[in-house]
Order: structure tokens, then C-alpha cells, then sequence
DNA sequence: GTAATTTGATTGTTGAACAATGCGAACTGT
DNA sequence: ACAGTTCGCATTGTTCAACAATCAAATTAC
């Protein structure tokens, strides 16, 4: 049976949003109380807790009456999240301490993603990138920061889930991602502000041509 | 276009946490299920996902077996959303259109600030006082900061309860709100920048110096 | 072919039920 | 008295069943 200890809710929760921004339920997929409750072995209400944590992570669409969906990014969403993006990372760069133990962290996700583009796995490059950028949020010391970027890169990735290769979308960065890595470590926190700045940018440009694509 | 009726839970929520910046339901104070559905009309499975709302927002804390109680704020709390509103507020003046339409709103709250002091409302001030920022914010143009930077003043309000004197704690911001705003509207998003730093250092040493005066 | 109506399915909300857990009071042995 | 243990009780965790409210589609009427 289930294992219950921290709340079976939670568990769900995290269960659901795996396979969300995993791809196995798509966007606009729409999320049926029962047939869900069944599928995961928890009751109905139990269920609607769960609704209620990823609707307000962004991950579900809660239309009242009709049901909830797994949420469809738009182009509106991608310009959102990379304007948070540019005012939080940058900054977090700009300030950092360049001894920061997070400073380890970055380069942890370098290392794994230059492995996994080794093993041409281009879904854990995609992973290793998103932890590179958690761990410069890292360098802030803010736990409330640190779990509302989480949330941002959540739909980020549902965003990528939609676009198709998805080496174009990783693989130019990992080498950028070391250098911004090396210029902080040697104390240039402008010059790597900068250097992240234009990366979102040009990351910015290629996801929404990505995007226009599909239209 | 229709506006969606919000919603049993949202309703609830929206009462419950203004009973808790309110200062209506004193930190530490625990919320009995039964109880509290009672007195808010609604059922208890209702209630609970209220809780899963608020908890998220970090106004509730809940312990496992033990219930929800409504969040303690700590010296951490204040320094942690003190590093946040730094980290989100400067960069979004430094970079604002000084023609923004959230530029109005920054107007409108330093006058309601003013109209408050006048009337010796010191609650109202405090209220006036976080509606200015909110509006630093909203020259962002993303709404998912904002939604963020709601839940942070939340939180702070939460933790201004405790404290008392509400007098010394937001008087002495209403004019460098409108000096602030008079440097973005003439241009110097730079110079309003920089004052919002000294004004966040020196807000937040005030709160940490009251709250130590309640240790 | 379009408008109105009925029908069917799903969500919104409630109340009751029962197991699991934790707190405090009663009980024990010294 | 007193420390430690046991037990009862209130509360949370979770499920289930029921019903009203609402929406989408099928059906009927014009």
C-alpha cells in the first residue's frame, strides 16, 4: 500500500508534478477528479488538496465548474518567467560572495551536464542546466527566493516539454554556464552579471522562436 | 467578459487571512478544524484546503498530527524577506520606465499614506505604506512577481503584528516614499535606487531592534 | 439550419464515519 | 511524594456517500 508518513497529500502532490513536467500528462490535458482519484489511489478530496498546492505553483488551471487542466504555457508566459528570471539571477550574481558554498553547487551542475551531454542524455542536460540556475539563486541565502524559483523553473520546464529538440535548447549554454561559473569564482561578479544577462537573452530569443513554431 | 464567481475556498481564504494580518488570530494561536469550520459556516474538508492555501502562502504553519497554527514570524523570517524586497524592489526601480503606469500608483499611495497620518490612522499607513511597494513592483510588468511579492508583504504584516508602536514602525517612510517616487518620475531611476538601499537597511535594522525588544 | 430544451456527466460542498496519532490524566511501584 | 508507564480521549488524516449546481452535448422543435 501507500507509505503515508508526510502527508499523503504532499506525496501526491509531488507524484502529480512529476509527471506533469515529465510530459507524461501534456498541456491542456483535463484532469478528472474521479478517474484521477482512482488512477492514484487517493480519495476525492484528498485529490482537491492536491489541486489546490499545483494550481497555485502554476502547474495546474483551475477553471470553476469546469474542471482542472494541466496548464498550457504561452508565449505571455515564457516573456513572464524570463523577466523574473533576469531580475533575480542577475542581481544574484552581481551581489554574490565568490566564496558562497553554493559557488560548489554551480559547479557540480557543470560537471553533470557536460556528462550527460557525453552520454547524449539531453533530458539531464536540461535538468543540470535548471540546477545551475537554482544554485546561482542559492547564492541570495533566501529560502523564500530559492522555493519561488523552483516554482518558475517547474513551468519553465512544462514550457520546454512542448517544444521539440531539445538539444538546440540545452547544449549551447552548458559551456556559457561554466564561464559565468569561472568568472564568478574569480571574483568578476559584474562581468558574469553581465555575461547572464545576454544569455537570457539569446535563451529568451531561441525559446520563443521555438515557440512561434508551433503557433 | 464575466468574472468567475471565486469560489467557497478562495472566500474563505480571503477571510482567513485577513483575520491573520489583522492581528484577529494572534500568532502561535492554533486553528481547531472543527472548530474554526464552525464558526466560518463552511465544512471541514473545505476548510482544509483553505489550509493548504494559506499554508503554502506562509501564513499557516502545519505540523503533522498536530494541526495548523497560524505562523510565527522570527528574527530569520524578517532578515530573509528583508533580502528578498532588496533584492526584488532595487533592481525594479533601477530599471524602470520613470512613465510606467504603476508610476500612478506609487502616487496614490504616498497621497493615501499622507491621508492616513493626517488622521493619525497608523494601521492605515502601514497599509498605504506596503500598497507603495507593491506598486515598486508592478513596474516589473510580471505578475508572477507580484503575485510573489504579495505573499512576502503578507508575511511581513504578519510579523508587524506582534510589534507595537505602529507609529515609529511607518511614519518616518512617507516622505522618502515620495522622495523616491519624485526621483523616478524626474528620471533617476539610479538615485531612486539607491535610496530605496538605504531605506530597506535602515527599515529593516528598526524592525530587528524591535523584535529583539520582545526576545 | 438554428434556437431552445432535455439529458448526462462533472464539479462543488457537505456530513458522517473510522483509523492513526499525540497529549494529558490516572495509575503503578518504590 | 515522585518518576515512569498505561490508558482514555480529543484531534487530525483520510475515505466514502450523497446531493445541489453547473456545464457540454444530444435532442427536439421551429
Amino acid at each position: 500500500m501507500v507509505i503515508d508518513p508526510p502527508g499523503l497529500a504532499e506525496e501526491t502532490a509531488s507524484r502529480l508534478r512529476s509527471d506533469i513536467i515529465g510530459g507524461r500528462l501534456p498541456p491542456g490535458h483535463r484532469l478528472s477528479e474521479t478517474r484521477l482519484a482512482a488512477d492514484l489511489g487517493v480519495s476525492r478530496n484528498t485529490l482537491r488538496e492536491v489541486f489546490r498546492l499545483l494550481t497555485r505553483e502554476g502547474l495546474l488551471k483551475h477553471t470553476p465548474n469546469r474542471g482542472v487542466f494541466v496548464a498550457v504555457p504561452s508565449m505571455a508566459t515564457i516573456v513572464d518567467i524570463y523577466r523574473v528570471r533576469r531580475l533575480i539571477e542577475v542581481p544574484a550574481l552581481a551581489h554574490a560572495w565568490p566564496r558562497h558554498e553554493a559557488v560548489a553547487l554551480m559547479r557540480v551542475a557543470v560537471e553533470k551536464a557536460r556528462a550527460a551531454r557525453e552520454a547524449q542524455d539531453w533530458r539531464s542536460v536540461g535538468s543540470a542546466n535548471m540546477e545551475f540556475h537554482a544554485a546561482i539563486v542559492a547564492l541570495t541565502d533566501s529560502v523564500r527566493l530559492q522555493v519561488f524559483f523552483a516554482q518558475i523553473i517547474a513551468e519553465l520546464r512544462l514550457a520546454f516539454g512542448l517544444l521539440d529538440s531539445p538539444e538546440r535548447l540545452h547544449e549551447p549554454y552548458i559551456d556559457r554556464n561554466a564561464e559565468v561559473l569561472d568568472l564568478l569564482a574569480s571574483g568578476d561578479q559584474a562581468g558574469a552579471a553581465a555575461m547572464m544577462t545576454r544569455y537570457l537573452d539569446e535563451s529568451e530569443r531561441v525559446v520563443l522562436a521555438a515557440f512561434a513554431r508551433l503557433g
